[in-house]
DNA sequence: ATTCTTGCAAAGCATTTGCACCCTG
DNA sequence: CAGGGTGCAAATGCTTTGCAAGAAT
């Protein structure tokens, strides 16, 4: 029940849910999203049109513009200055290699309630909390890659 | 002695010690990035030509790189497109107010170990960790404004 | 049928680059 | 005076926009 499902009927309907129409290339490109791992567009272009020959870039850049709006996707703001996305919405951190840019998640549920309660007991003066990112800077060694 | 100085000399002590050569574009740059809060390159062009009207933007950019590669000052990737630069380059964090894009920095040395002390107990399978960055978003209540 | 989506071509804009002159050390 | 720094102008490249034709509901 808690499936990460990929298929087709998941991509559909959750292009659907988010009152956007389903079309070929949102499908195609929502596919990539998952697929990938936090995407640049322009990864996503070459990607995408590996199935789906005659999208336009433009096409993709709305399509991701679409998808940001409406809560489907979010963008990660690391370095390099090229925009990359995220079709994971759950509360998850991101383990950053800056030698090879190369971005992976990291859920921690113990972690994240842990700083939380530091934040519980330890507020900060004129500053309303609402999220808690850990941005974990590092390198990978080279096994348990994707 | 721990004094955060932004005193002449101790600005040009700073390039100097760089390796880089001391110029006026540089110290008018280096004084902004001191003065400002997370500036924007496009924000250092317009603060630098109120001192030294002839400066070039691509003057600025280009000490903007020099400084960065030689870690005068480091970058700061955080939601908008577009670079901010940041002067402090001792362990802190962000408090980042997504409406107003405003960014403030955060000292908190014990949360810093408490986080370092749990990756201690917690390490992370396949990941060399080197650097904890955690990035609060939330709202500033307007009081305590710079 | 109507509204949303696509895609082309062109524009926008932050940043980079080539190159000649100038200044710091 | 040698090597690095500056600045102009032009280029680059990611992303956005205007708009007309096409597709989804």
């Amino acid at each position: 029940m808690i499936e990460e499902s990929t298929g087709l009927e998941t991509i559909e309907r959750r292009i659907r849910e988010a009152g956007l129409k389903v079309t070929p290339q949102r499908i195609n490109v929502l596919q990539m999203l998952l697929a990938g791992s936090h995407p640049t567009a322009e990864y996503l272009i070459e990607k995408v049109r590996e199935k789906y020959s005659s999208i336009s870039s433009s096409t993709i850049y709305h399509i991701l513009d679409a998808f940001v709006e409406k809560g489907v996707i979010g963008k990660v703001y690391t370095h390099g200055d090229v925009m990359r996305y995220d079709a994971i919405l759950e509360n998850h951190h991101h383990l950053h290699d800056i030698k090879s840019d190369r971005i992976e998640d990291y859920f921690d549920e113990q972690l994240f309630q842990q700083i939380k309660k530091y934040f519980e007991d330890n507020p900060i003066s004129g500053f309303e909390l609402t999220d808690i990112k850990v941005k974990l800077r590092g390198k990978f060694s080279n096994n348990n890659s994707k």
